[in-house]
DNA sequence: ATATGTGTTGAC
DNA sequence: TCAACACATATG
């Protein structure tokens, strides 16, 4: 157990505290959890052969991770109403380690996780592996802790210095690390979003976080305003016009989007992130990768539905992989 | 037979 | 959203 102790708290109960590595940072007042009772084979127990089972299932401290029958631990992760399946290990803090890439890949930095919150931490090897989750699709992400291959598929890529594990359409890898960068959001568009209205919807959530529209005090109604984006680091300058909608009341990315659209060939399902340096600059950044396009060609499962449900990006299409980004076209 | 992951439900 | 629990289904 390497997250854990135990201890014996009374006959019928027992607390657990998990101590090191930061487990339980965030839950509750920092103080263990007790668990259930465990009523071993019932009061009496004993009549002769105890089992290891005891129909109880031993509870865990740990957030997204549930006991199995034999005694490994399965690591969940919910979405949508829906359970996204992580896979089974047999540490119990193996699973929490699944739920916590999966959380911050789900959810994003700010996610609530087991130990890590990889984000505030600057050291390369946190930066690091959220490039890495952010380089990858949540189906990967999701495939590689099934696979337990997350540590290792992290691992070379760190020592390639590719980002993906392909090198993209231009042959080249990518340049080691440009300039910092974090990302604010991403988002799979809809066929609106790519279609005649000339407009991307921000989601109202991200747009208020981090687009703050109005009060700029400066000058005006504030209404409306540029955004000046980079595509990747060295990549094109775009610009669009960035307002709220009173009608629909949204978000959007009006003038300049269709031109985006248009160049870049955006389809329904495709994702388009948006990033911002880190540091005093604030510079702003877009990428984009595409969903569906190569499935036929990539040979892989059938897309649509790798595991049970879940996974694929909201809008229809199995969203899935291609390092589109860092692109050297133009 | 055992392990893994889903169906479901109820609490928050 | 989340985990407990039952149980169907993969797996070896």
């Amino acid at each position: 157990m390497d997250g854990s102790c135990v201890e014996e708290a009374s006959s019928d109960s027992l607390r657990y505290d998990i101590v090191d590595d930061g487990a339980l940072r965030r839950m509750g007042s920092g103080l263990g959890v007790v668990f259930d009772p465990v009523p071993k084979g019932g009061g009496g127990g004993g009549g002769g052969g105890m089992e290891v089972e005891s129909r109880k299932l031993p509870s865990s401290g740990y957030k997204g991770v549930v006991p199995q029958p034999n005694g490994r631990w399965g690591a969940q992760i919910y979405e949508r109403h829906q359970r996204v399946w992580l896979g089974t290990f047999a540490e119990e803090t193996e699973a929490a380690r699944a739920y916590d890439a999966a959380a911050q890949r789900f959810r994003g930095r700010d996610a609530a996780t087991n130990f890590r919150p990889l984000a505030e931490s600057d050291e390369e090897e946190a930066a690091a592996e959220l490039s890495f989750l952010d380089a990858h699709s949540k189906a990967e992400i999701v495939d590689m802790l099934r696979k337990h291959t997350y540590r290792d598929e992290l691992e070379h890529c760190k020592r390639g210095g590719v980002l993906g594990k392909r090198k993209n359409p231009a042959g080249g890898y990518r340049k080691p690390s440009p300039s910092p960068r974090e990302m604010l959001f991403e988002k799979a568009v809809t066929p609106s979003d790519v279609g005649k209205l000339n407009r991307l919807v921000i989601p109202k959530q991200h747009a208020v976080k981090h687009f703050p529209l109005s009060l700029p005090a400066g000058g005006g109604t504030g209404k409306c305003v540029l955004l000046h984006l980079e595509e990747d680091g060295d990549g094109k300058k775009w610009r669009f016009k960035y307002s709220y909608w009173n009608s629909s009341q949204s978000y959007v990315l009006t003038k300049g989007w269709s031109r985006f659209v248009k160049e870049k060939q955006l389809k329904a399902g495709d994702t388009v992130s948006f990033w911002r340096s880190i540091g005093p600059e604030k510079q702003l950044y877009i990428e984009w990768r595409s969903s569906a396009a190569e499935r036929s060609r990539q040979s892989a499962p059938p897309a649509a539905r790798l595991f049970g449900v879940n996974i694929t990006e909201p809008p229809a299409v199995g969203c899935q992989l291609l390092k589109k980004q860092f692109i050297e076209v133009l």
